[in-house]
DNA sequence: CAAGAAGATTAGAACTATTCTAATCCTTGC
DNA sequence: GCAAGGATTAGAATAGTTCTAATCTTCTTG
């Protein structure tokens, strides 16, 4: 976490994006610290409250872009609630129903057996398992 | 599937449903054949053609209540797309991701191992796990 | 470093999925 | 058969997300 510096404008050129103003902003928000979970809204307002500013729409934009980018991953977890995880590695999610929390959980002690292969002419994408919850 | 006469007022009732015309019609629909996925929309259409007339509301409201039964199990597989499932019994999902398929495969042979234990003063609700694919 | 082209951003409209509202209707218990 | 309360309805409302067309930035080239 420290000893890498994290240039934001060349994260986004390696990944094909325009270092833009907002993007950057938006950027610096997700990856400066810890991995997070972070919705449309909850970014936008978290943006705006560094003066910079970012339409919703630009977030969505940007959100989406950087998911096809593989710089973020998304969770779907509940109808019209979707996280964008800026961890995109192996691991997998609770999920607690009552208050629409997110947490991650490693993947390294969880084993998967016995899953069938894909159905003819598919391959795979990815496994989610989300772990549900409640108080 | 056969052997067992499905009365659908009965089953209602046994949800602590009242057996309504429009709800019997859906239950019909939803239970008489073997396990289904089904979409609000979808649901809606089919009913429809019954000539039983149906609101989209109270599609949505008795699919629902049927969730909450335990008669039904959704499904949300991308914002926006939510399936409700006829099996409620052990399984998980294949999802095509290209075209919106969504496939059951029974978890009998499918063994998770190493989950953690849910985090203080919460309890374990559920576990799915969603096979993505791509064509 | 100026200029043009391509791409990005914006506000607001539009869209999709779902829920709400208030009036009417149906099912149930007596 | 008749109230009484639950269910249904059309349509309005809401939430989340995408689209549109105009404006503004960034990048490339000279």
């Amino acid at each position: 976490m420290a000893g890498n510096t994290p240039d934001f404008p060349d994260r986004l050129r390696a990944a094909g994006l325009r270092p833009t103003r907002q993007r950057v902003a938006l950027a610096r928000v997700l990856f400066e610290g810890g991995h997070r979970h972070v919705t449309a809204e909850s970014l936008h307002a978290e943006v705006k409250a560094t003066r910079m500013p970012v339409s919703l729409a630009t977030v969505y934009n940007s959100l989406n872009q950087f998911r096809d980018a593989g710089l973020l991953r998304e969770v779907v977890v509940a109808p019209g609630r979707s996280y964008f995880d800026t961890n995109t590695g192996h691991h997998h999610h609770f999920f607690v129903e009552n208050d629409g929390e997110l947490h991650d959980f490693p993947s390294e002690k969880v084993t998967i057996a016995g899953l069938p292969t894909p159905p003819k002419g598919t391959r795979l994408s990815r496994v989610d398992v989300i772990v549900r919850v409640r108080r």
